[in-house]
DNA sequence: TCAACACAAATTGTCGACAATTTTAAATCG
DNA sequence: CGATTTAAAATTGTCGACAATTTGTGTTGA
């Protein structure tokens, strides 16, 4: 009901990292700011790709003025680089911004697991976690990637969120889409590594109360995220893939 | 030179928070942008205020579209609140959302420290500071509240850019304009504390490279900034300001 | 053959007009 | 007199037109 026609296999999962009430988008300048974060989340937009104004209007049948919004918002999220008078493009993190980013993550995190370990009814939060790793490796199993990376990025998401900090979520929430960006760049698909599987150490640290374990296992986590981007060719996709959002 | 025409005492304070290059904004979205921003943080613009879109087109002779650009992204930054059909309002940020900001400053923060003094060459690069915050002390003794608190937002920013993490340095950018906001709503100016005291503090142990004793100092600065803001009324400040950006 | 130039096509930046909605004010009724 | 309804004014949302800039193509000249 949300995203109007599509029949992939996107449209059985859920989008489970929005933060705000999204209930169908009142204008189509969020309607498009969606739309297009989710199609670079999935990989369905890869870095690089030029995102054309007036395509966007033709494609998803809205006014140049909604377009241009929606590329804004994105690119002050830094998912989107719009060059002046050049026209907007999926964003190319570098080597840098992937070290930052990381870096910015395994701090932000392991300050959200320490608040979580704080918390006097943690175990209580905990049960729908397993769940929605359960729901992550069943996607994995399946073979649907596209769930399976949304599933992945909501662990994390849902983590602040259960920390009970609007702020912090909101910032993982722009940190972990970075992250997929960076994936799509750099991430090797045949070695990604088995997500859930750390997912559900890092639950068992928490259940466990394990301070140190917990900590550990998500510095692990994401170092070991990070290392597989350390893949040397910078240019593996080619950056004139087709434009196929909505096929 | 960049704010085309004031003879307040803000015009001589140089804008120290400003993260990408913003040597004459190019156009006049980005112009409104900062232009609006710097009198939220100065406090010229208070919580609450409406910022009408004809007005402000009037005060800064600049179209609509340039007005809608500019209160989008202040939008998105937290800076502004835009109710759909009824217009922006500068944002007033409850209890709640006060807390959250200083608590995910105090994770971030004290993650920033950490990483400083892992730095071999820390030293060389502590002078600077030093020097921001004999300014900050100078701003503070001749009564030029603007530029302090510019100051004292620009310290910790810059803390976070000698980490030399740019992730980490607009996070600490978007943390700090959220607190002026706040200060703005909940602080008492007579009460108000000697940041710069503070944040000498921090420095010496950063010099001496006193891991705990840095974090102490941190963790002791935003906590006495948040106890500060405990004051009751929450409508201290009326809300029908006149909106004088431009007199 | 290659470089520099000039022109045409495509794309982005900017603006004002019109429609939809909300707010304000006036008028009406109990 | 106060509450409700109605109309007018003000404000925001949306859209397409035009100007400015960039990109692509073809031509010229050394």
């Amino acid at each position: 009901m949300l995203h109007s026609a599509n029949g992939t296999s996107a449209a059985t999962a859920p989008r489970a990292s929005t933060l705000v009430g999204d209930g169908a988008p009142s204008n189509d300048a969020d309607r498009l700011y969606w739309e297009i974060f989710d199609a670079v989340i999935d990989q369905r937009l890869l870095p690089g790709v030029k995102l054309t104004e007036a395509v966007l209007c033709d494609a998803f049948q809205c006014s140049r003025s909604s377009a241009r919004s929606a590329l804004a918002q994105l690119a002050h999220d830094k998912i989107v680089d719009i060059q002046p008078n050049r026209g907007a493009f999926v964003a190319k993190p570098d080597e840098k911004e992937t070290r930052d980013v990381f870096e910015a993550r395994r701090m932000v995190e392991a300050a959200i697991l320490d608040k979580l370990l704080a918390l006097p009814d943690l175990a209580a939060r905990l049960p729908p976690m397993r769940r929605m790793v359960a729901d992550e490796r069943a996607a994995f199993e399946r073979g649907d990637r596209v769930s399976w990376i949304r599933l992945s990025n909501a662990f994390h998401v849902q983590l602040a969120r259960l920390a009970d900090n609007e702020v912090l979520t909101e910032l993982m929430h722009g940190l972990c889409s970075r992250t997929s960006l960076i994936i799509a760049l750099y991430d090797v698909p045949g070695r990604s590594a088995c997500s859930f599987d750390e997912h559900e150490a890092i639950l068992t640290r928490l259940e466990a109360g394990d301070r140190a374990g917990a900590a550990a296992a998500m510095h692990h986590h994401l170092e070991d995220c990070e290392r597989r981007m350390k893949v040397e060719a910078p240019g593996r996709l080619d950056p004139w893939t087709v434009f196929n959002l909505k096929r």
